[in-house]
DNA sequence: CCGCATCCATCTGGATACTG
DNA sequence: CAGTATCCAGATGGATGCGG
């Protein structure tokens, strides 16, 4: 490779032209329709929790103390129905219900990952940033 | 590498560790900071347009044309005050204003274009895993 | 041309209480 | 234990009109 910093023209043209309404709205362009997800607050945490291994509602729970029930019951539904995790149903006494990654999450993984090593790697630099930024504005 | 699906286990640990609350909240934790702000509708596509090269505010307007001027305005703030863009003012007649990404924006596309080429790449998966929950649910 | 301010509709997400 | 239902506050985001 060169140093391509961008998508491959093509590919992104493709995907603005289509958003640009010809027919190709914003919930059917790829991108949107993914990115918007993983801006669900919740969903990439889930995502990386359970790329550790299969977990029960409850453990999901307890992982993420300031999660409401709601919300957590309803961003695996999101994620389930992307086909992004899988929900299975144990018959036990007190029914337990386990959520695992599928493959299709499994494959998610390393792109997430990439972004999550580049947020880590840059944090520092974003504050600076916005302290930069928030002091100029102060004046 | 052997097969990470996952991100190192001390990292994801760290984060969510402090994420869970040791004084290391959800605003501070390096991963939630930046991928909210990747949700925010716009923020992705206007960051993959500027990855193409320096576009003036009228610009970006008709590139995107769904845009409201107050978000367009307001996502551009965001870019900049986390250090992602930079804004650059002619002092032309009717003044003009150019918009281009910073060194840490360019950092940024490598990720984010992993991302967006994941999207492209498993949006027909997504598609029809959606289509067979949906079946699935109406029954 | 660029951007701000205001007003207003909608959506998101949290608290709580209740069911199988 | 896992999930649903209801209610409600706050954030998000669009339309419009004004100002430099």
């Amino acid at each position: 490779m060169k140093e391509p910093p961008t998508l491959s023209p093509e590919a992104l043209c493709d995907a603005l032209d289509g958003w640009k309404g010809q027919g190709f709205t914003a919930s059917d362009c790829p991108v949107r329709d993914v990115i918007d997800h993983l801006g669900d607050k919740w969903s990439t945490l889930l995502l990386s929790l359970l790329a550790t291994g299969p977990k029960r509602f409850g453990a999901l729970r307890r992982a993420v103390p300031d999660i409401s029930q709601r919300m957590l019951t309803q961003t695996l539904r999101d994620l389930q129905r992307d086909g992004l995790i899988e929900r299975e149903v144990f018959p036990t006494k007190p029914p337990s219900v386990e959520y695992s990654l599928s493959p299709l999450g499994v494959s998610l993984q390393g792109p997430l990952n990439a972004l999550i090593a580049w947020a880590m790697d840059h944090h520092n630099a974003i504050r600076a940033a916005r302290a930069r930024y928030d002091e100029a504005e102060a004046a």
